[in-house]
DNA sequence: TGACAAAAGTTAGACATCTAACTATAATAG
DNA sequence: CTATTATAGTTAGATGTCTAACTTTTGTCA
């Protein structure tokens, strides 16, 4: 056991990265980011959602999810709206171009997918997810109970 | 299957680097982060190392190491000095504040190691450097191909 | 040997992300 | 009802990384 599955995975994360964004400039998305893709993800999914949701989803800070939104809405894939529920709140949702995009994402994300699972058989596919999976679970515990600690 | 390989070694990446960056804030090496670890690493096995070495072996591009041994020669951890052999080449080394770290760093390594491996048997621990090192390889390898494809 | 290509390193500028601080609105407690 | 606290979002400033362009030195080959 080398113990070098964090190095791995930082590998495999960057490569990936930097995959997708040959892929969303190839497709034409100049300026658009993985991040903003897990921003669209979301919209694909419910159709509109408020920043609070959008960075939640995202996994990424309430600033930096402004900054992707006004990407996206420059950009002319999305649209923001005053809740009217709660003042508060910014509604986004995605205009008929963004919409439009529905297909190119899942076809990136399928190629992703098949990129990174092509050397496994279906078994070590489902076994890599279990492990990572029993990984974060933990590592997140971690995190909680550290966190819980200052009380 | 749910095909979220991806997704689950991003937050796993993020989550520890973060807490790399704790802990060593925490061993009072402010201003420290994971890249620095990773240049520091070969210089602890290598005692010195050209630029080029470094950063093939941090996996960063060059001016980015060059940023890294910057911060490192002003925290005082490393020296810069011509190469004897061929004058393009800087040699960079750990001075004796920078070997006086090696212990600490050891520990922050084993005590990554021990975070993300807990949760996992022997096997299971075995089987996941397996799995990475198989999806690893075959991204490398496509990258290969596809850079080959322009000539 | 002399010109041109390759390699080592740095500098400059861009970008995605973060934390801290701020504004505005909503919820809660006396 | 009013005062305080919590929540949604943005702005400002810092940081780590990248690509492109540049300088200097080395290697190659006609």
């Amino acid at each position: 056991m080398k113990h070098d599955a964090v190095m791995l995975m930082g590998r495999i994360h960057d490569l990936t990265q930097k995959w997708l964004r040959g892929e969303l400039a190839a497709a034409g998305l100049s300026g658009i980011v993985p991040s903003h893709g897990d921003v669209l993800a979301l919209l694909f999914m419910k159709g509109e959602a408020t920043m609070h949701e959008l960075a939640a989803f995202a996994h990424r800070t309430k600033p930096t999810t402004t900054v992707l939104v006004d990407k996206l809405e420059e950009t002319g894939l999305v649209r923001r709206a005053q809740s009217e529920d709660d003042a508060r709140s910014v509604v986004v949702a995605l205009t008929a171009e963004g919409e439009a995009l529905r297909g190119s994402f899942a076809a990136i994300s399928k190629k992703l997918a098949s990129r990174v699972y092509s050397p496994l058989s279906k078994d070590e596919g489902e076994m890599l997810e279990k492990l990572l999976n029993k990984v974060l679970s933990n590592l997140e515990a971690a995190k909680n109970a550290e966190s819980a600690k200052s009380d």
